[in-house]
DNA sequence: TAATTATACCTAATCATATTAGTTTTGTCA
DNA sequence: TGACAAAACTAATATGATTAGGTATAATTA
């Protein structure tokens, strides 16, 4: 049988895919082996078991919105690149929601790798934080905060866990607006 | 062999239990059975599958959680009310991390039994707001905000995911007096 | 109280998937 | 061209969910 040019990136990448597709907790060996048309075996030669390719979206997914991030801020500064940010990492989160249940689920302290997926991201905010008169202490405060706001909120838009018939983008809107709000107010402390 | 008296309620107790000692994603029939000397089949009885389980795990959890929210709010009104139903979920939500996994993950809006379990929850904060000359829609977002943030937080920390050796009840504070900065803002709009 | 019935348990079997072991093939490189 | 590593393959093992079918227990009823 004539060898696929195979590589971890181009599995990653359909793995990626196909947890957007069928979500993060139905991907398989199996299924992975079909799409390249080789025996599920034959996988363990490029990896070493299915939590690997697991953590390897979750990795793939922190890289492509810090990416995405980072473009939306480009020429922006202050609380506008924040929010910026926001949007960028709403809009990310949102459209590939496998993906993101990965960067969620798999992303444990334990692996240095993985934490370092989510410093890269998050440090944006940390640093257009900083330079605005805030404290390291509170920058780090107010990291963690919209961290929170931004992983919970997507993660409930992609449940569909919003209930009442009330725009979604205008709670996103009022809700950033709060956030930074409350950065304003540390300005100078 | 002499029966149990086995009951919904017990199997899902001790789910929820193995699930905060080994994970909600590690729970089992097998481990599930042998927890109670049966065989796995035997589990057929009371359950369809693990997912029923699981989802039981959930609701129980939502359940939980708005007893001790309720009971947290007793005698406390307005803002502090608010705070005190925040402080309450943090602590559950962190002291039950296997559970609160379930609460988060196998909530999907597809089913209305899961969807009114966490209305229950989130209906405290909805009436708070809303006597605070807070319009309805307003408050309705700002029970989205608070919950997404809450929800993010609690999952960010039971995965200890905050890297930087900063005080995590010092940003939890920080956060929910800003939430509530956002709330008193919208007064009488 | 004895007969009946439903339920909860059991054993045996099936199925699906992950993973390992051992072999063969392919491609690269000296 | 021959040797080696990598990448496939087939065969086998393991685990766990679930189904099928049978039996005992407990509750219900005549």
């Amino acid at each position: 049988m004539p060898r696929l040019g195979l590589t971890a990136d181009t599995i990653i990448e359909a793995a990626a895919q196909m947890a957007n597709e069928i979500g993060i907790d139905k991907i398989s060996i199996k299924l992975l082996a079909e799409k390249f048309n080789i025996k599920s075996p034959s996988f363990y030669n490029h990896f070493t078991n299915l939590d690997e390719i697991k953590n390897g979206v979750m990795l793939y997914g922190w890289k492509q919105l810090e990416e995405k991030a980072l473009r939306a801020a480009v020429g922006v500064s202050g609380y506008d690149a924040v929010k910026a940010i926001c949007y960028a990492f709403y809009d990310y989160a949102t459209s590939n929601a496998g993906i993101f249940d990965a960067m969620l689920w798999y992303n444990n302290f334990q692996d240095e790798k993985a934490h370092k997926a989510t410093q890269n991201m998050f440090d944006m905010i940390y640093k257009i934080t900083a330079s605005l008169n805030i404290s390291e202490q509170n920058s780090r405060h107010l990291v963690r905060m919209f961290r929170s706001f931004l992983e919970g909120f997507c993660l409930l838009v992609n449940k569909k866990s919003f209930g009442h018939p009330q725009s979604v983008s205008d709670t996103f809107a009022l809700s950033v607006d709060t956030l930074i709000g409350g950065m304003k107010s540390l300005e100078n402390k």
